[in-house]
RNA sequence: GCAUCUGUAGCUCAGGGGAUAGAGCAGCGGUUUCCGGUACCGCGUGUCGGGGGUUCGAAUCCCUCCAGAUGCGCCA
């Protein structure tokens, strides 16, 4: 169904065509002046230019016509040329119960669904995911669930760092413990066993050991080096343990990107690219876009609007060796291939829009996508702790994703007995679904691009514009309208009608943004924009609820006009959070 | 050095040509015959980094300067 700005602009279009002015100019926007109107539209005061005359005389022609409309229960015309308006209560009702009415909750499909593939997430094998790790894996998730929402095919892909050096050190850490594993044995024959030779806690203190030693020790650096290319030409017992670091590793990130509520459609790997690779550089070289320069393979990329030099993309190390651009590359060819997408949309953190837009140009350049594939790096900044420096543990080291989550999960449960008793069993599990939404809506209330403060007092507040206070609207929420079905109330026989008071009808002008909030959230990849929107539905529901006895209400048709208004507001709050990628508990 | 991004209230951030620049936090003062007061209402605060320009109108667009973050061929 139509978005309800949408109805307008058609009503102030008209109505300045029928006036005599070009119709583009009825323009109508939310007013930013709530104490003189609803809405207004100012293509008066741009219109008295074009057409020699005083805009509040092109106001007043305008207002003449538009006063007629159903939409309006009131037009005014303001110096020096304002039109203000007010929204008809009926007109209003009429327009929920048709939004109540509609599964999507008047945001309309779109009509050309397209598939998108999101890169993101970053993790690696055999490392523990940090907080670096948490911007690109909450981003990317709302990023998909607002993608789908609107219709769209979208493909999640964590493409897993799982190629290259710190493969070779893991490999050789394993060989110095345990040297007679029969991964190491030459003459092995037989099968390899199906159990790995260690945990991932082994695992994750194993790549930071061997990281260290390669670091002080060139010959055991060597001999990492040596262990990474005898299993990218597929040594049999290499390839068979890391295999075990790749199950074990999956495994564990499987989990902790469960913890997150974060899913992943795919979990391709950098390895699986490296196949495309050889025909790729074959081809470069052939159609003659890659030649050789200071012994490197390279692909120049340099556009005449530059304003600065683009060094060329490397494709080939002087050593032959292949690197992250290369990898990247090939995985377009191999994403194109299998999944024919029509925009990759990479999840990064914006230090790497150099290398994308190097990777981009030399895709396009290259052929590898076609032309109306839309390739986007959509890079985020930087999360800060209160110091307004990166994030990092009180010790200064990098701080665990887990313990992160752990802390925070323990804050809200602390917080959530300390004001009330409760079942320290629901306790956990309200904890869990409010610190998620604490985290989350905590850094999606930014705007992507910018760096951050993440600041755990504030997020885990259940006062101001936080995740917490969003869930806690909601609860209230679902707690009177259970209250009404406990009652003999029947939630599918309610139906809202004109508006009774004025707090009443600001929330109800408040939900009909839902749908405009979303799209430009779709459009711009910008989750915060929903934020926003539903902390300002937040308010108006906790300002309509204080001022409105519901439950006691005598007139049954009121009260059940309330309830189905109710119902509206908990169902676009709760699909805006499950669209952020976090939920709501029944109690809290 | 060059380039990109950022600069809005004490702090954390929205707003990105229109009417008096907004929220939250922090501070102060209110609201309870209570459907969850973890709420709601009110009060104060601004050279929108500085300067120039475009426009009827600029925090918003353009130029310039200042400050900070980040990036600048064989790491990922």
């Amino acid at each position: 169904m139509k978005q309800m700005i949408e109805l307008l602009n058609k009503e102030a279009m008209s109505a300045f065509a029928q006036a005599g002015y070009e119709e583009s100019l009825g323009k109508v926007t939310l007013s930013n002046r709530p104490d003189l109107c609803e809405y207004q539209c100012n293509g008066a005061m741009a219109a008295a230019k074009k057409y020699k005359k005083a805009p509040i005389m092109i106001a007043n022609d305008v207002v003449a016509i538009l006063e007629k409309s159903p939409a309006f229960q009131d037009v005014t015309a303001v110096n020096p040329g304002f039109i203000n308006l007010k929204l008809d209560k009926e007109y209003l009702a009429e327009y929920l119960r048709d939004m109540q009415a509609d599964e999507n909750l008047s945001v309309e499909k779109t009509g050309k669904p397209q598939t998108i593939m999101i890169d993101y997430g970053g993790a690696n094998v055999a490392k523990p995911l940090h907080v670096g790790h948490l911007r690109s894996a909450i981003i990317g998730e709302s990023v998909k669930r607002i993608g789908r929402f609107m219709g769209h095919k979208v493909i999640g892909d964590v493409h897993l760092g799982d190629w290259g050096l710190q493969m070779g050190l893991i490999i050789t850490e394993v060989k110095h413990r345990q040297p007679d594993l029969p991964y190491f044995d030459p003459a092995f024959q037989g099968e390899y066993p199906t159990e790995a030779p260690f945990t991932i806690s082994e695992l994750e203190e194993i790549y930071p050991c061997a990281s260290g030693k390669s670091k002080e020790d060139a010959a055991y650096k060597e001999e990492a080096l040596e262990a990474t290319a005898k299993l990218q030409n597929g040594d049999p017992g290499y390839r068979a343990l890391w295999n075990h670091i790749l199950n074990v590793s999956i495994a564990d990130l499987k989990k902790n990107y469960g913890n997150l509520n974060v899913e992943f459609d795919l979990w391709k790997k950098e390895s699986d690219a490296q196949p495309y690779i050889p025909d790729m550089v074959e081809e470069m070289k052939r159609a003659g876009f890659a030649y050789e320069d200071q012994g490197a393979l390279v692909v120049d990329i340099k556009e005449e609007t530059d304003t600065k030099e683009i060094p060329p993309c490397i494709i080939l190390k002087s050593d032959g060796a292949a690197l992250y651009t290369t990898t990247d590359l090939a995985t377009i060819i191999e994403r194109m291939k299998l999944y024919h997408p029509d925009e990759i949309i990479y999840i990064v953190d914006k230090r790497q829009d150099m290398h994308f837009t190097q990777v981009f140009r030399c895709a396009r350049k290259t052929g590898l996508v076609n032309e109306d594939t839309r390739l986007k790096f959509l890079g985020f900044g930087t999360m800060n702790g209160k110091d307004g420096k990166p994030f990092k543990t009180r010790e200064g080291g990098v701080m665990r994703l887990e313990r992160l989550i752990a802390d925070i999960n323990e804050e809200m449960y602390r917080k959530i007995m300390e004001n009330h008793e409760a079942d320290p069993k629901e306790a956990r599990e309200t904890a869990r679904l409010v610190a998620l939404s604490a985290i989350k809506y905590g850094d999606l209330s930014n705007q992507a691009s910018k760096d951050y403060v993440f600041d755990v007092d504030k997020f885990t507040s259940f006062e101001g514009d936080t995740g917490p206070y969003i869930l806690y609207t909601i609860v209230r929420i679902k707690s009177i309208l259970s209250k009404y079905q406990a009652n003999g109330g029947i939630l599918e026989n309610t139906r809202i009608c004109a508006a009774a008071n004025d707090s009443e009808k600001s929330l109800m002008i408040q939900l009909t943004g839902f749908g405009g909030a979303i799209v430009q959230a779709y459009e711009e990849t910008a989750p915060h924009k929903i934020c926003s929107y539903i902390y300002d539905l937040a308010n108006s529901f906790n300002r309509f609820y204080h001022e409105t006895k519901i439950l006691s209400e005598e007139n049954e048709e009121q009260k059940a006009s309330w309830i189905a208004l109710l119902k509206l507001t908990r169902d676009v709050l709760e699909t805006s959070i499950d669209l952020l990628g976090f939920s709501a508990p029944e109690r809290m």
